[in-house]
DNA sequence: CGCCAGGGCCATA
DNA sequence: TATGGCCATGGC
Protein backbone atom coordinates (compact mmCIF):
# COMPACT_ATOMS: atom_id res chain seq x y z
CA UNK A 1 0.00 0.00 0.00
CA UNK A 2 3.00 2.67 -0.07
CA UNK A 3 2.62 3.40 -3.53
CA UNK A 4 -0.52 4.63 -3.05
CA UNK A 5 -0.89 8.61 -2.90
CA UNK A 6 -3.20 10.68 -3.04
CA UNK A 7 -2.84 11.86 -6.97
CA UNK A 8 -3.09 8.20 -7.81
CA UNK A 9 -5.73 7.50 -6.46
CA UNK A 10 -7.70 10.63 -8.28
CA UNK A 11 -6.33 9.07 -11.36
CA UNK A 12 -7.72 6.03 -10.50
CA UNK A 13 -11.06 7.77 -10.46
CA UNK A 14 -11.00 9.69 -13.17
CA UNK A 15 -10.00 7.00 -15.35
CA UNK A 16 -13.31 5.31 -14.50
CA UNK A 17 -15.91 7.89 -13.49
CA UNK A 18 -14.22 10.77 -15.87
CA UNK A 19 -14.95 14.35 -15.68
CA UNK A 20 -17.60 15.65 -13.85
CA UNK A 21 -17.91 19.05 -15.01
CA UNK A 22 -19.21 20.31 -11.18
CA UNK A 23 -20.64 22.41 -9.32
CA UNK A 24 -24.11 21.73 -10.68
CA UNK A 25 -25.21 25.37 -10.80
CA UNK A 26 -25.73 28.22 -13.79
CA UNK A 27 -24.29 30.96 -11.65
CA UNK A 28 -22.08 31.81 -9.28
CA UNK A 29 -24.85 32.94 -6.92
CA UNK A 30 -26.66 29.59 -7.42
CA UNK A 31 -23.57 27.75 -6.77
CA UNK A 32 -23.24 29.47 -3.40
CA UNK A 33 -26.68 28.77 -2.25
CA UNK A 34 -26.27 25.43 -3.48
CA UNK A 35 -22.91 24.88 -0.77
CA UNK A 36 -25.30 25.99 2.54
CA UNK A 37 -28.21 24.03 1.61
CA UNK A 38 -26.66 20.88 0.79
CA UNK A 39 -25.48 20.56 4.54
CA UNK A 40 -26.00 17.11 5.45
CA UNK A 41 -28.93 17.00 2.74
CA UNK A 42 -29.36 14.98 -0.29
CA UNK A 43 -28.84 16.74 -3.61
CA UNK A 44 -31.75 15.77 -4.77
CA UNK A 45 -33.67 17.86 -1.80
CA UNK A 46 -31.61 20.79 -2.92
CA UNK A 47 -32.62 20.71 -6.00
CA UNK A 48 -36.13 21.22 -4.87
CA UNK A 49 -35.45 23.95 -2.94
CA UNK A 50 -33.45 25.60 -5.59
CA UNK A 51 -36.70 25.59 -8.17
CA UNK A 52 -38.85 26.75 -5.74
CA UNK A 53 -36.50 30.21 -5.76
CA UNK A 54 -36.89 30.40 -9.67
CA UNK A 55 -34.72 32.56 -11.29
CA UNK A 56 -33.94 34.63 -7.96
CA UNK A 57 -31.26 32.08 -7.14
CA UNK A 58 -29.05 34.45 -9.37
CA UNK A 59 -30.44 37.30 -7.67
CA UNK A 60 -28.49 38.24 -4.16
CA UNK A 61 -30.40 41.47 -4.19
CA UNK A 62 -34.24 39.57 -3.78
CA UNK A 63 -32.10 37.25 -1.63
CA UNK A 64 -30.95 40.42 0.96
CA UNK A 65 -34.94 42.14 0.69
CA UNK A 66 -36.59 38.76 1.08
CA UNK A 67 -37.50 38.17 4.65
CA UNK A 68 -36.20 35.38 6.21
CA UNK A 69 -39.27 33.49 7.49
CA UNK A 70 -40.77 33.53 3.97
CA UNK A 71 -37.24 32.50 2.42
CA UNK A 72 -37.54 29.79 4.86
CA UNK A 73 -40.46 28.39 3.46
CA UNK A 74 -39.24 28.65 -0.21
CA UNK A 75 -36.02 25.88 0.60
CA UNK A 76 -38.49 23.91 2.85
CA UNK A 77 -37.67 20.91 0.71
CA UNK A 78 -33.66 21.45 1.78
CA UNK A 79 -34.32 20.40 5.55
CA UNK A 80 -32.94 22.48 8.57
CA UNK A 81 -34.98 24.75 6.30
CA UNK A 82 -34.89 27.69 9.33
CA UNK A 83 -31.36 27.32 10.64
CA UNK A 84 -30.49 27.69 6.74
CA UNK A 85 -32.61 30.84 5.83
CA UNK A 86 -30.69 32.39 8.51
CA UNK A 87 -27.16 31.36 7.40
CA UNK A 88 -28.08 32.53 3.28
CA UNK A 89 -28.95 35.69 5.03
CA UNK A 90 -25.83 36.01 7.13
CA UNK A 91 -23.96 35.06 3.88
CA UNK A 92 -25.61 37.57 1.79
CA UNK A 93 -25.23 40.16 4.04
CA UNK A 94 -21.10 39.29 4.10
CA UNK A 95 -21.18 39.28 -0.26
CA UNK A 96 -23.19 42.87 0.13
CA UNK A 97 -20.11 44.06 1.33
CA UNK A 98 -18.13 42.94 -2.21
CA UNK A 99 -21.22 44.33 -3.66
CA UNK A 100 -22.28 40.89 -4.86
CA UNK A 101 -19.56 40.84 -7.29
CA UNK A 102 -17.76 36.87 -7.41
CA UNK A 103 -14.88 39.04 -9.35
CA UNK A 104 -13.88 41.21 -6.37
CA UNK A 105 -13.85 38.52 -3.89
CA UNK A 106 -11.46 36.34 -6.23
CA UNK A 107 -8.76 38.99 -5.67
CA UNK A 108 -8.95 38.70 -1.52
CA UNK A 109 -5.60 36.06 -0.58
CA UNK A 110 -6.89 32.45 -0.11
CA UNK A 111 -6.15 32.05 3.88
CA UNK A 112 -7.67 36.08 4.62
CA UNK A 113 -11.00 35.07 2.38
CA UNK A 114 -11.52 31.51 4.29
CA UNK A 115 -11.04 33.20 7.32
CA UNK A 116 -13.54 35.59 6.53
CA UNK A 117 -15.97 33.11 5.36
CA UNK A 118 -15.52 31.29 8.36
CA UNK A 119 -16.68 34.21 10.61
CA UNK A 120 -19.99 33.80 8.89
CA UNK A 121 -22.29 32.02 11.71
CA UNK A 122 -23.12 28.32 9.33
CA UNK A 123 -20.07 28.18 7.44
CA UNK A 124 -18.18 25.77 8.55
CA UNK A 125 -14.59 24.14 7.03
CA UNK A 126 -16.47 22.12 4.45
CA UNK A 127 -18.39 24.97 3.04
CA UNK A 128 -16.08 27.47 3.15
CA UNK A 129 -13.57 25.40 1.17
CA UNK A 130 -16.58 24.40 -1.70
CA UNK A 131 -16.89 28.60 -1.63
CA UNK A 132 -13.51 28.77 -2.34
CA UNK A 133 -12.80 26.27 -4.61
CA UNK A 134 -16.13 26.06 -7.26
CA UNK A 135 -16.73 30.05 -6.71
CA UNK A 136 -13.96 32.26 -5.70
CA UNK A 137 -11.31 29.99 -8.11
CA UNK A 138 -8.62 29.06 -4.91
CA UNK A 139 -6.73 25.74 -4.89
CA UNK A 140 -8.45 23.51 -1.66
CA UNK A 141 -8.93 20.12 -0.83
CA UNK A 142 -12.13 18.89 0.57
CA UNK A 143 -11.98 16.81 3.44
CA UNK A 144 -15.51 15.62 3.53
CA UNK A 145 -16.90 12.66 5.15
CA UNK A 146 -16.45 10.91 1.97
CA UNK A 147 -12.74 11.31 1.54
CA UNK A 148 -12.88 10.07 5.28
CA UNK A 149 -14.87 7.09 4.33
CA UNK A 150 -12.80 6.42 0.93
CA UNK A 151 -9.59 6.89 2.31
CA UNK A 152 -10.19 5.28 5.61
CA UNK A 153 -11.16 2.21 3.32
CA UNK A 154 -8.01 2.39 1.00
CA UNK A 155 -5.71 1.51 3.76
CA UNK A 156 -4.49 4.90 3.61
CA UNK A 157 -3.08 6.53 7.01
CA UNK A 158 -5.91 9.52 7.41
CA UNK A 159 -5.70 12.06 9.89
CA UNK A 160 -8.33 12.62 12.37
CA UNK A 161 -9.37 16.10 11.64
CA UNK A 162 -10.56 18.18 8.62
CA UNK A 163 -7.45 20.50 8.16
CA UNK A 164 -4.99 17.25 9.12
CA UNK A 165 -6.55 15.60 5.95
CA UNK A 166 -6.95 18.43 3.74
CA UNK A 167 -3.24 19.51 4.68
CA UNK A 168 -1.90 15.71 3.86
CA UNK A 169 -3.54 15.64 0.73
CA UNK A 170 -2.36 18.91 -0.40
CA UNK A 171 0.84 17.85 -0.09
CA UNK A 172 0.12 15.24 -2.83
CA UNK A 173 -1.48 17.19 -5.71
CA UNK A 174 -0.07 19.50 -8.42
CA UNK A 175 -1.36 23.48 -8.24
CA UNK A 176 -4.13 22.88 -10.81
CA UNK A 177 -7.70 23.99 -9.69
CA UNK A 178 -9.88 21.96 -12.47
CA UNK A 179 -7.89 18.99 -10.53
CA UNK A 180 -8.81 19.82 -7.36
CA UNK A 181 -12.63 21.12 -8.66
CA UNK A 182 -12.65 17.47 -10.02
CA UNK A 183 -11.24 15.65 -7.24
CA UNK A 184 -13.74 16.49 -4.80
CA UNK A 185 -16.52 15.93 -7.47
CA UNK A 186 -14.98 12.16 -8.54
CA UNK A 187 -15.15 11.06 -4.84
CA UNK A 188 -19.05 12.30 -4.19
CA UNK A 189 -19.37 10.25 -7.25
CA UNK A 190 -17.83 7.29 -6.01
CA UNK A 191 -19.07 7.34 -3.02
CA UNK A 192 -22.46 7.53 -3.75
CA UNK A 193 -22.35 4.93 -6.94
CA UNK A 194 -20.00 2.35 -4.63
CA UNK A 195 -18.31 3.57 -1.61
CA UNK A 196 -21.87 3.82 0.32
CA UNK A 197 -22.03 3.33 3.97
CA UNK A 198 -23.31 0.02 2.75
CA UNK A 199 -20.55 -0.41 0.61
CA UNK A 200 -20.09 -2.38 -3.17
CA UNK A 201 -16.93 -3.75 -2.99
CA UNK A 202 -17.90 -6.07 -5.56
CA UNK A 203 -18.89 -4.13 -7.86
CA UNK A 204 -16.21 -1.39 -7.23
CA UNK A 205 -14.10 0.39 -10.13
CA UNK A 206 -11.17 1.29 -7.80
CA UNK A 207 -10.56 -1.98 -5.62
CA UNK A 208 -7.53 -2.19 -6.96
CA UNK A 209 -5.75 0.26 -4.57
CA UNK A 210 -8.64 -0.36 -1.96
CA UNK A 211 -7.41 -2.82 0.79
CA UNK A 212 -11.04 -3.15 2.19
CA UNK A 213 -12.65 -3.99 -1.44
CA UNK A 214 -10.22 -6.44 -1.65
CA UNK A 215 -11.02 -7.86 1.72
CA UNK A 216 -14.41 -8.59 1.27
CA UNK A 217 -14.03 -10.36 -1.88
CA UNK A 218 -14.78 -13.65 -1.22
C1' DC B 1 -40.63 1.21 9.27
C1' DG B 2 -35.50 2.68 9.74
C1' DC B 3 -31.62 4.42 7.36
C1' DC B 4 -29.36 7.85 4.91
C1' DA B 5 -28.21 12.36 2.82
C1' DG B 6 -21.97 16.54 -0.41
C1' DG B 7 -22.49 20.23 8.16
C1' DG B 8 -22.25 23.33 11.77
C1' DC B 9 -23.29 25.16 16.35
C1' DC B 10 -23.33 24.57 21.02
C1' DA B 11 -22.70 22.53 25.60
C1' DT B 12 -19.97 19.50 27.97
C1' DA B 13 -15.86 16.88 29.82
C1' DT C 1 -9.72 17.64 21.13
C1' DA C 2 -13.76 15.00 20.73
C1' DT C 3 -18.26 13.44 21.53
C1' DG C 4 -23.57 14.11 21.77
C1' DG C 5 -27.89 16.67 20.91
C1' DC C 6 -30.01 19.48 17.85
C1' DC C 7 -31.76 21.08 13.35
C1' DA C 8 -35.90 18.53 9.19
C1' DT C 9 -37.23 17.14 4.58
C1' DG C 10 -37.67 13.34 1.37
C1' DG C 11 -36.19 9.01 -1.26
C1' DC C 12 -35.78 4.27 -0.82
Amino acid sequence: MEKNNYLEIYHKLYDYYGPQAWWPASSNLEMLLGSILVQRTNWRNVEKALARLETNVHDANYLYQIEERELSEKIRPSGFYRIKAARIKAFITWFRNYNYDVSVVQDIPHNKLRSELLSIKGIGDETADVMLLYAFEKHTFIADQYAFRIFNRIGMGVPSTYRGLQKMVEKGLPNDILLYQEYHALLVEHAKVHCKVKPLCNTCPVKSICAFGLQKQE
